[in-house]
DNA sequence: ATCGTTAGATGATGGGTGTAATCTAAATTA
DNA sequence: TAATTTAGATTACACCCATCATCTAACGAT
């Protein structure tokens, strides 16, 4: 009950971060409430403003961490990235295994750990966030696009492809649709 | 304050309907409580339990509703398809019509009145809402994905596409990117 | 060893939530 | 016209919310 070492505290931050990132890409983040975050994080609801001003800042800080290594390791269960290859071409086969992951059905029944360009979308557009979740946000898709990009293709397109792709499959999850959805966008995109 | 004439009252049901259908879409359904729908649809919050039966039903409803006339007369304040030509082609210059107005700064811009497809796409994948809402909403997509269908093509990559841009260009509205993502789309697409 | 600091637990606050019982006056019906 | 029905207003309920004051016990420094 009483106190804890300052490593313990600084594990304990990053796990609300960490969770957070997660519940709110799932369940957005109205949809998660500080008592329940803290119960996730195997804490009191009381302790959380001891590491946060607000809910808000909670939310500028789980948007980064969403955003953290999403371009290396992708997703944390994820690990047909192990790149031994580094040749000449190895880009391209990269990308065409990022995209298949990207638009694979374990990829949409993940939305806790999946790809936050996709999970926070909308509440980004909502704008129930400050503008420094917006910001990293804004920064996140411009990076997917990059990655997205080729010779005289600014990746704007491929990227909302598969986005939408993602989304639309979450959506309609459970009817014959969904899978139709991602077969049709990993065909057009890893062409 | 008392009773109200047969035809006033099915009056504000259909007010009250069409004001959780907008503002279910331009705020998530979690976002938007009976006593806030009540207030927007001019009545006070007791009173919407002599309409529904619950805020759930009321989603089911509203959701079939946004999906009304979507084929048709699209947004409400779009008058861009007033198809005056139905000759040879014509088809094919209406959907490019579509496409221009869908993927439009005006559309990115108007949540409320906008495509139910991408409006509530996260709300259905966070399954907030009963059966009824979900199944219509698989039946919209279905029929986007046949409007935007071709010879050869059942229309989901386009589909994907557009929803996809849509969806991003409100997320990180007032951000440049935000405008390249509808021109980028509006060019594939209606390519 | 002592003691101030502080992470986290506990509990309270003021407000919003969906739902429902009650009231009331007008619309409908007889 | 008189009796009945009912849409909507009012009010109340029990619960959840973000936030915060208070407590306490162990950490970290002296």
């Amino acid at each position: 009950m009483g106190r804890v070492s300052k490593e313990q505290a600084q594990e304990n931050r990053r796990r609300i971060v960490d969770t957070a990132s997660r519940l709110f890409r799932e369940q957005g983040t109205a949809g998660v409430s500080v008592a329940d975050l803290m119960k996730a994080a195997g804490l009191t609801h009381g302790g959380f403003y001891k590491h946060f001003d607000s809910k808000e800042a909670l939310v500028d800080e789980a948007t980064a961490r969403a955003f953290d290594g999403v371009g290396t390791g992708d997703r944390p269960d994820d690990d047909s990235n192990t790149d031994a290859d580094t040749g000449a071409g190895a880009a391209k086969d990269a990308r065409r295994a990022f995209v298949e992951n990207y638009l694979s059905p374990e990829h949409r029944d993940d939305m806790a750990g999946g790809c936050p360009t996709a999970g926070l979308a909308t509440d980004m557009a909502r704008g129930a966030t400050g503008s420094a979740a917006r910001h990293t946000y804004a920064e996140g898709v411009r990076e997917f696009a990059r990655r997205m990009a080729d010779d005289d293709d600014d990746g704007l397109v491929r990227l909302s492809t598969m986005v939408g792709a993602l989304i639309l499959a979450r959506a309609v999850n459970g009817d014959p649709l969904s899978d139709a959805l991602l077969a049709a966008a990993r065909a057009e995109v890893s062409a």
